[in-house]
RNA sequence: GGAGGGGUACCAAAGCGGUCAAAUGGGGCGGGCUGUAAACCCGUUGACUUCGGUCUUCGAAGGUUCGAAUCCUUCCCCCUCCA
């Protein structure tokens, strides 16, 4: 059932729209192809928001295809209009470049680097698309594209609609985008676009250019936009982008990320995210649906981190939330005050606000009165309340400080 | 280029001389219920505070006034209609 490439990629939902479904099947279940998918450099890392394109990628290497990487260190220069309703800001090349250096860190522990006929191909659009001739390529590039045609696009259409300005730098994104396609597939043989359904356009543009070009047949494959069940996109919180990386966002967190998933999109998200059988998912939905959560949880933090990360986020998860521990060896941050601060006693305002757990006094004096802050699981009565040496219990030299149900720092004495 | 409308907190949107740190809705946060879910209910949502208050905020800069988000001047930006 999931022996090629696309039936499973249909089956594990990943699917939206194709250039030539049946084409593409028989050509992929022949023979090993190259394909490729780009990826924006605006931010510093990758967040849950590429996690479905970086699922792709390793679909691909399961199957024996060879995925190619693109770097958008070009076009990321000119800032894609999809999506967008404004301009967005461009960003200093230097900071580009080492975004593209991080990013690229991300998919070395998603993918399978090792295999040669499978590994990972890195490009990145700047180098070609940094040297082009401008003259030379309206002429051969250029004039493959009507000006009807673009105005077209929903990117473009809808900013005029909506009279806002697009600059011109912006109106040739597609163009760019339509040629990384053909320069890949010309010099590496790709044969095949992925990306998400907001990207249809500028893929097909691509596959147009190639045949019109080169007058040679490629496929271009879309990926559904992930609505949460809330309606929100994934990847954004309002606390912050879930991150795939340590530095930016915990393992622990983002094992909590997928703990914290709504019951409707466990069963949905266990298929997309993780490795498991599709058998394994269907049969999970007659267990207990937490155990299914923790699953997901578990597995997508293998995924990224590795299995020892994975089962320490959870054993910190069954220890704050079902043990109700405070053990040193957790993931919970950890803010270190000196001993003597303690013998004379700090303010839990200070102390909250220097754990980070919120923002300012202001904050935690309103949280303490709504019975928000706790110390070791019991709310903090008054906002006069000093945390002295007595907080630590049994001689211990760790305390836990809450905010809300889900936020927890330990304190650790120092000398 | 001509005519009109508008810029208010995270977002949307009221207020149009004092009772405005600014109605209301959404979002966020906390509490309750539960299952670390959803739905629902309650509270809260500028900062600092010795809890008396103090400071900063309504596109920007000036001005009028005892007093301005509200009135005047200049500037910047956005929208609608016409050319």
């Amino acid at each position: 059932m999931e022996n090629s490439f696309l039936k499973e990629f249909k089956n594990r939902e990943y699917f939206n729209q194709c250039t030539n479904f049946d084409e593409l099947e028989l050509l992929m279940s022949k023979k090993k192809v190259r394909a490729y998918i780009g990826f924006d450099c605006t931010a510093k890392s990758l967040h849950v928001g590429s996690l479905l394109q970086i699922m792709c990628l390793r679909m691909l290497q399961k199957y024996g295809h060879q995925p190619i990487v693109l770097l958008g260190g070009g076009t990321t220069r000119i800032g894609d209009p999809s999506g967008k309703e404004e301009t967005r800001k461009v960003l200093p090349e230097k900071e580009i470049e080492k975004n593209i250096k991080n990013i690229q860190n991300v998919f070395k522990k998603f993918l399978n680097t090792k295999n040669p006929k499978t590994r990972p191909i890195f490009v990145n659009n700047y180098k070609w698309l940094g040297k082009l001739n401008y003259i030379k390529f309206l002429r051969d590039i250029g004039k493959h594209f009507t000006i009807n045609k673009m105005l077209n696009f929903d990117s473009v259409k809808l900013r005029l609609d909506r009279e806002q300005s697009l600059s011109y730098m912006e109106f040739n994104y597609m163009i760019l985008q339509a040629y990384d396609f053909l320069e890949l597939n010309r010099s590496k043989n790709c044969i095949l676009q992925i990306g998400g359904s907001d990207q249809w356009g500028n893929i097909v543009n691509g596959v147009d250019l190639i045949r019109r070009h080169s007058n040679k047949t490629s496929y271009g494959l879309t990926t559904p936009l992930i609505t949460l069940a809330s309606g929100a996109k994934m990847g954004k919180t309002e606390k912050g982008a879930i991150w795939l990386d340590e530095k930016l966002l915990s393992p622990y967190d983002y094992f909590q990320f997928w703990r914290n998933t709504d019951d409707k999109d466990v069963f949905r998200f266990l298929k997309m995210f993780t490795d498991l059988k599709l058998s394994e998912v269907e049969n999970m939905k007659d267990g207990n649906i937490n155990d299914a959560k923790v699953l997901l949880a578990e597995s997508a933090t293998k995924m990224l981190y590795g299995s020892d990360k994975a089962k320490k986020a959870l054993k910190t998860s069954l220890e704050t939330f079902s043990n109700k521990i405070i053990s040193e060896n957790s993931n919970l941050p950890v803010i270190k005050i000196k001993k003597s601060e303690f013998e004379i006693g700090v303010n839990i305002l200070d102390v909250v606000v220097r754990s980070k757990l919120l923002n300012s006094k202001s904050e935690a004096r309103r949280s303490i009165k709504d019975r928000g802050v706790k110390i070791n699981d019991i709310p903090v009565e008054q906002d006069s309340y000093s945390i002295s040496l007595s907080d630590f219990k049994n001689n211990s030299t760790l305390c836990k400080l809450s905010h809300g149900k889900k936020k927890h720092v330990i304190i650790k004495l120092v000398n």
